[in-house]
DNA sequence: GAATAAAATGTATATTTTTGCACTACAAAT
DNA sequence: ATTTGTAGTGCAAAAATATACATTTTATTC
């Protein structure tokens, strides 16, 4: 006597393949807190699976677990290819010509441009926002860089270098 | 007979925020793998915490954990938080809804606005001339308050609710 | 079809990460 | 000086996530 295992049922089953798909979508819509989380909704939608599934799914989706300021813990996911040639990264070493100087004192640097340049430049810095800087506040030709307490003026300098190569070595 | 709790190390203790530039840092050269991994590093340099403390700076950080196909888990961190595009709210035209969020470094105050407030916001409070506040100087969206000596921010948070009471809690 | 190999998944567990609580150090207010 | 408030932290426990191993399913070959 033999005993067969149960075969599948035929309607049911779908494929990794369009799991991953709808995982991909639904933590593009962006309100993702944990697996349990997303596990949850996707059984809602027809998927059968477990979390240690779900796990793995994510890992090959390079699906990412990061903060949200205001959500907490938030999964995030790539659109597609990250690696651009960014036509924004030549408009920023053109403004990187725009500068001009920089100085220090206290937790201020003051930052001098060519004439007109001054706020392009400061809304590069502001889209950025890198951590070292708090705010800025950008006249015509000059930008008021207020740093956060504890940031030496080297990381600083750093920090704008990052953002405009072409300041390399010009600070 | 007493027992004194211990004093910290007076050399040792470096602060929170050179802590966490180093984890920046650090991750920025991309080979941490766990948490674990990233605190034996920090240990190396002189840095005493534990997994905790560092679990609550990777949030305020905002560094993400994914994947990297070769290396498998990853932690990264953006240079340029991916910031949220705030859908169009519906928002109403109270000034107070153009305040986005304040941040101190020593004397100043500064204020991120949505763009185009700064300057409604910063003419209201010039205003009103709270003692706190010496005067502020206004970009697009963001908005620099230069204190009083000697005000403390809960002071000058206290004034600018007094002037906006919209904000209560919201700072 | 049966036999075998490869891929996918579940189960249970190990590992990693997060968090409530208590305590300390320090700043601010009285 | 004393009180009060708050940020920063460690500890221990909870919660979340990853994985070793067993099992099932799918594909491949005869």
């Amino acid at each position: 006597m033999y005993i067969f295992a149960l075969q599948m049922n035929i309607y049911s089953m779908k494929n990794k393949v369009q799991r991953q798909l709808e995982i991909r979508k639904i933590i593009q819509k962006g309100n993702i807190h944990s697996q349990e989380e997303l596990l949850t909704e996707l059984k809602h939608k027809g998927f059968e699976l477990t979390q240690a599934t779900l796990s793995r799914d994510l890992k090959v989706l390079q699906v990412a677990k990061t903060t949200h300021p205001a959500k907490g813990y938030v999964y995030t996911i790539h659109k597609n290819g990250h690696s651009e040639p960014t036509p924004a990264q030549n408009r920023v070493n053109y403004l990187a010509d725009g500068f001009q100087g920089i100085q220090f004192s206290g937790n201020l640097a003051v930052v001098k441009t060519i004439p007109g340049y001054a706020s392009s430049i400061a809304a590069v810095i502001d889209q950025t926002s890198p951590w070292e800087i708090i705010g800025t506040v950008a006249g015509d030709d000059t930008i008021l860089i207020i740093q956060r307490e504890g940031i030496s003026k080297n990381d600083l300098v750093a920090a704008l270098v990052t953002i405009m190569p072409k300041l390399k070595g010009r600070i």
